[in-house]
RNA sequence: GUGAGUGUAGCUCAGUUGGCAGAGCAUCUGACUGUGGCUCAGAGGGUCGCGGGUUCAAGCCCCGUCACUCACCCCA
């Protein structure tokens, strides 16, 4: 094999597409009944964007990013998430002028340079929404309504929502404070990652799987006992509309987000179907970030779907495929030029109509017409080009007739089925 | 970045102590010459991931490399 694409690099073949497009119609049309508009974003940025955005310090802006100079000598960088690049665009194009909320969905590539492995690629794609200019708790509860609709209509089961509130700059330094306290004295007991941690990111290390780890950490404080009064409002807030939108959830103190931005609401869609990357979707509440950004204070929320994780839970990936609605056998030079144009006339209604390009037999364009599902056959022979009629086939019931050679009888005959 | 496993036909995989490259499925063709699925017969299709080494001889043994898979780290 000469050439293959880059490591965790795919390429999507039919009939998978298929999938892809039912998915990305359903969410387009979940998106519309909750009044988002769709927003383009370029898939490459300048590096700092997403170095002050998602944080210096996290494992995404430290080894995952695909960072190159361009020909001017600028770092850029294939976007690893799409949070940041659409703030990015939000306050460019001064859209906190319009009437808040402010709603707006993305799909596309993302890129991260990671080992691949199984849910993992370097280029996947997320379907996102961001909603801003919200500071009330019901828009929080909305959002993952939203989701969670969304993943019901593609028909993804087995999954659980869990949902946290990681505090604000106010009470995250404290909470951060009094958990260090706590493991302070017991820090030989963790892993080597958490030893680690505890200096870099000590919340990751809530979020450890090994066991002596989960034991060791019994007992320390949990970030919403340490919420401040209106963080503690906010998410009492989110969870009553939770419930009274029917959301069904769990409270996961433990939540970590890998993005340094994220305020309050945190959330994760987890599949218990998946390998260790277990997570379908992911979001959270973002306080500053339009500032940040240069633009007015203005909070937001949002959500990313992993669409290669997604389409994973699907479990028959060709379900839905169909053949064409008519393939054209012809006999005979003429009754070949004669399905070419009939084809034509036939594809203008909106028809999937197939014809043959040899001089295969008969037998062999039967063959290929059902190989393909071809739910009806015409077939054009010299007798019919004589007497100006096609022979029609239903391919089920095997029946056939003749009909006028003309693309409207024909048609007629195959609306009415 | 770390560890383990796997790379042979389009797909799924056999391939013995090193001795002519295989099967099933798929594709194409044919079976009283204008009718599909089932059956039967046949055909095409291979840089055995790539590069080196050992050997009279390597798909098989050795080294390197690339890719895939799974896991760690971390995340969608």
């Amino acid at each position: 094999m000469r050439h293959k694409a880059l490591k965790g690099i795919q390429d999507i073949l039919h009939p998978e597409t298929f999938i892809w497009q039912r998915l990305e119609a359903i969410a387009r049309g979940v998106f519309r009944a909750y009044g988002y508009s769709e927003i383009r974003l370029p898939i490459i940025e300048s590096t700092e964007i997403f170095q002050r955005s998602i944080g210096e310090t996290t494992d995404i802006v430290e080894k995952e990013m695909y960072t190159f100079t361009d020909k001017g000598g600028r770092s850029v960088t294939l976007r690893p998430e799409g949070t940041a690049p659409f703030v990015r665009a939000f306050v460019e194009h001064h859209l906190y002028n319009e009437p808040p909320p402010q709603k707006y969905y993305y799909m596309g590539p993302m890129f991260r340079y990671e080992r691949p492995q199984s849910g993992r690629q370097r280029q996947f794609y997320q379907i996102g929404a961001e909603a801003l200019g919200v500071e009330e708790p019901v828009i929080d509860a909305e959002v993952i309504a939203m989701l969670s609709v969304l993943l019901n209509r593609i028909g993804i089961k087995d999954i659980e929502f869990e949902v946290t509130s990681i505090g604000c700059s106010k009470c995250r330094p404290d909470y951060k404070n009094a958990l260090k306290e706590s493991l302070k004295e017991k820090l030989n007991l963790f892993c080597e990652d958490c030893k680690r941690r505890y200096e870099a990111n000590p919340l990751r290390i809530l979020d450890c799987k090994v066991k002596t780890c989960v034991d060791a950490r019994q007992g320390s404080p949990s970030v919403t006992g340490f919420l401040c009064d209106d963080c503690k409002v906010h998410f009492n807030g989110v969870q009553h509309y939770l419930k009274l939108l029917n959301v069904h959830y769990v409270i996961n103190p433990n939540l970590v987000r890998g993005l340094d931005y994220y305020t309050r609401t945190a959330f994760e869609v987890k599949s218990s179907l998946l390998g260790a990357q277990n997570a379908v979707a992911a979001g959270g509440r973002y306080g500053s970030l339009v500032e940040e950004f240069g633009g007015p204070g203005t909070p937001g929320i949002g959500f990313a779907i992993g669409v290669e994780r997604i389409i994973s839970l699907i479990s028959e990936p060709s379900a839905g495929a169909k053949g064409p609605d008519i393939f054209l056998c012809s006999m005979g030079h003429g009754a070949e030029e004669k399905i070419l144009v009939l084809a034509g006339q036939l594809r203008r209604e909106g028809l999937w109509a197939e014809i043959n390009y040899d001089k295969s037999s008969l037998r062999s364009q039967m063959r290929r017409a059902d190989r393909m599902r071809a739910k009806t056959v015409i077939v054009v022979g010299e007798d019919e080009l004589k007497k100006n009629t096609a022979t029609i086939k239903d391919m089920q019931d095997k029946k056939e007739f003749k009909v006028p050679l003309e693309a409207e009888e024909i048609l007629k005959i195959i609306k009415e089925k």
